[in-house]
DNA sequence: AAAAAAAGGTGATATATATCATATAAATAA
DNA sequence: TTATTTATATGATATATATCACCTTTTTTT
């Protein structure tokens, strides 16, 4: 029998139905477990910068992390959000390079990290977990072929209601037929998933809200009228 | 003794030194010739469309292929050109999802055909060849990255001369002190490149031009000054 | 609680670039 | 060759959005 000194083991873990390990034979969750480490980290704090060696994965068990660049003009581009279950650092550590953007915490979290060698280990001794990170990969590819198109061919404000509808479906919660979206973020945050400057950002909400799209509570935001937003992102599906 | 029916084996290829498949072990070599398919392609001519099932993947023996996404705009936003060496396709085929882009041949090309199961055992007989795969599906997520910043950050003057700089260094050729681009594009694929208006294109190309920073000759474009698109581009190296 | 800092909001303005129109040049077809 | 289509070029114009300035509100620190 292992032991499990680093909190909560895999086997147990609640968020790993979510993750790349959901399917891990028990044998390998174990031994993963056992040279996990699982922290606890406070909004703001850094998990990773771009640039620097990635030393193991993190997989997180919960809270929220953003992941972005920062381009050459100071601002910040964020790639995507990150939430339970997701792994991050592991395209860094395939790719053998550096990673390509940093982590920061955005939600209170707890992410377990995994070192180099055994997450490898795991890939090499299991070629269908390895072809289940590799689809993960391709899967990303995709995602953002779709984001550079979505950039160079849309306007700032399709791009934000498009934003909007998908943090109502990653972080949305019904309500009076309403969809709030459970997830604070700084105007300039939003400015950095959409790409464009924070008034810009301020103004288009502003609209939007004056077009009964969106209602603003506090920091949050409250969707109104989803085919609304659809109809202005030029995303009908 | 195998039989190789399909014109050059993959043994005596050319372009394999170039490719993913440049340190596979002779058997598994032997064994893709065996399976693949050589064909030749005319400029115009289609790949695959987005939205297909991937059979199989490409790998470029010869020629130019440009790799994009239609906008729902009904413009074309070219992901990337790939080469010799290039492997097109593995990213769906891995991601088991539908083409996300197209690929239209733009300079005649031969490129070879393996069909799914082939490449996927040996993929997954090969955990080297699994892994160098996934390096490279890892480095093209960076890439990307830092594509979606820049199109999100930079201004279309800056990616233009970003993008001749790269062209330069894919298929440039060394003349007189300067760089010939040695690969005819529209001003529409340049701007579907940049990710913007044909019109911009032809205007910034003739401002570039009368600034001396480059020199058109018939359809190729001559980089005159590569420090100054370096600058002009924002991007320091 | 007071002070300081950060975030949100709004107006004024500048400008890069998209769009539309039209002309010329080049490539392709008849 | 001539005719037709397509690509390149350039001007005029519109406009979305970046930038700057300033104010208010909220949050954080002392």
């Amino acid at each position: 029998m292992s032991s499990h000194p680093h909190n909560t083991p895999c086997e147990l873990c609640s968020s790993r139905k979510f993750s790349l390990f959901s399917d891990l034979p028990e044998a390998q969750i174990c031994n993963i477990s056992d040279h996990k480490n699982l922290i606890s980290h406070r909004k703001g704090q850094i998990l990773y910068y771009e640039g620097t060696k990635p030393l193991g994965i993190f997989c997180i068990n919960s809270g929220v992390v953003k992941i972005y660049k920062t381009a050459s003009n100071g601002k910040e581009q964020i790639i995507h959000l990150a939430q339970r279950g997701d792994f991050l650092g592991y395209a860094a550590l395939l790719g053998e390079e550096n990673y390509s953007n940093s982590a920061m915490i955005l939600e209170d979290a707890k992410i377990c990290f995994v070192p180099k060698e055994v997450f490898i280990n795991s890939l090499l001794h299991n070629p269908q977990f390895f072809r289940r990170v590799a689809k993960s990969l391709s899967h990303e590819i995709g995602v953002m072929e779709g984001k550079l198109t979505d950039a160079t061919q849309k306007s700032i404000r399709e791009r934000l209601a498009y934003v909007l509808l998908q943090l109502g479906n990653s972080y949305g919660v019904e309500g009076g037929g309403n969809q709030k979206i459970d997830l604070i973020l700084s105007r300039e945050e939003i400015a950095g998933i959409v790409g464009t400057a924070t008034e810009s950002v301020i103004r288009l909400l502003s609209e939007f809200k004056k077009d009964n799209l969106i209602e603003l509570e506090g920091k949050k935001i409250i969707i109104k009228d989803r085919r609304g937003l659809a109809r202005l992102s030029d995303f009908y599906a």
